[in-house]
DNA sequence: TATTGTTATACTCTATAACTATA
DNA sequence: TATAGTTATAGAGTATAACAATA
């Protein structure tokens, strides 16, 4: 188990992480933003699948979920069949529009990476991938119950602040 | 230099660890979103400092900094004193009430990271903490220029679907 | 003219709740 | 009644562009 300081860095880090994400995703095509990439990366790699299944894998609601794979199909990228075996559901496909796209982003996200990333081992980059998957196991499906403390909520000023001077 | 694989792999585990950042963001004080918490936990751990530092240190647009801090000044948890040495600037330093905020919000992501990572060992966090922040190194201030290929824009068809069954 | 911040606007992602269709 | 999926709505984060004040 480690300290307090540890997780208050890692705390930091994590925050911090996101300003890669964004980098990532300033790459990508024009009309397909990182909820339509995760959709296509998914679906590449584990295969046909149903909504709950790809919403489970995303780690969002559902209806976020829908969402994106609207944006998609709309794109032709992948196709929406029925389910004989529950028509309450849809599994979904990746077409081979959607297989290019997907090659598409590959490519992209690679060389953004490798340029980055130059100076970086083998070994680095496989311990990094291997402790961020142990990350995202340990918070496992946690939708973390609300858990929420008294919390004391500070009296709102909304400071209407001009420009600069002042306080 | 890692494979091609490897750098799909982490482009993955990156985009994966929004899940994980979400569910920090749950257990935040209901009037201090990321957002907030970010502004008071770098200038925590910075000391007093301009808003464009800040900005620098957020990795994001400077107006996405002004919003924030808009936010957490309204509530009284820091101050926007002027800067002496150029009108123009803005020094920003957190007030008692602002400590307190911070003290809180370390609370809860200790008490929430303690609990998920309760069976990692100190080394790993570490670990952990140090490859994220080469990570954040390597991609330094790197707001990757446009870089954009040539873009195949895929026809949209918005099929206004409905419930299951149809394509 | 260039820089520091603020504000308006727009877009993406997400969650909650209401709803339809099926189990 | 419960589940799979869709849609409407709202809130948060971010970027671009226009703007004010100062350098």
């Amino acid at each position: 188990m480690a300290e307090q300081a540890q997780f208050e860095e890692l705390a930091r880090q994590l925050s911090a992480v996101g300003a890669v994400k964004r980098d990532m995703g300033r790459i990508l095509p024009p009309d397909c933003p990182t909820g339509s990439a995760a959709v296509l990366t998914l679906l590449g790699r584990h295969g046909d699948m149903r909504m709950s299944k790809l919403a489970e894998l995303l780690a969002v609601d559902m209806s976020v979920t829908s969402r994106h794979v609207a944006h998609v199909a709309a794109r032709g990228w992948i196709e929406r069949h029925p389910d004989p075996a529950d028509k309450r559901s849809r599994i979904l496909r990746l077409t081979p529009a959607g297989l290019e796209q997907l090659d598409e982003l590959s490519r992209r996200t690679t060389h953004l990476l490798a340029e980055r990333l130059a100076d970086w081992t083998d070994d680095e980059v496989n311990q990094l991938i291997r402790l961020m998957t142990r990350l995202r196991d340990s918070f496992g499906d946690c939708r973390s119950a609300p858990l929420r403390h008294a919390s004391v909520a500070a009296p709102v000023l909304e400071e209407t602040t001009r420009t600069p001077a002042s306080t």
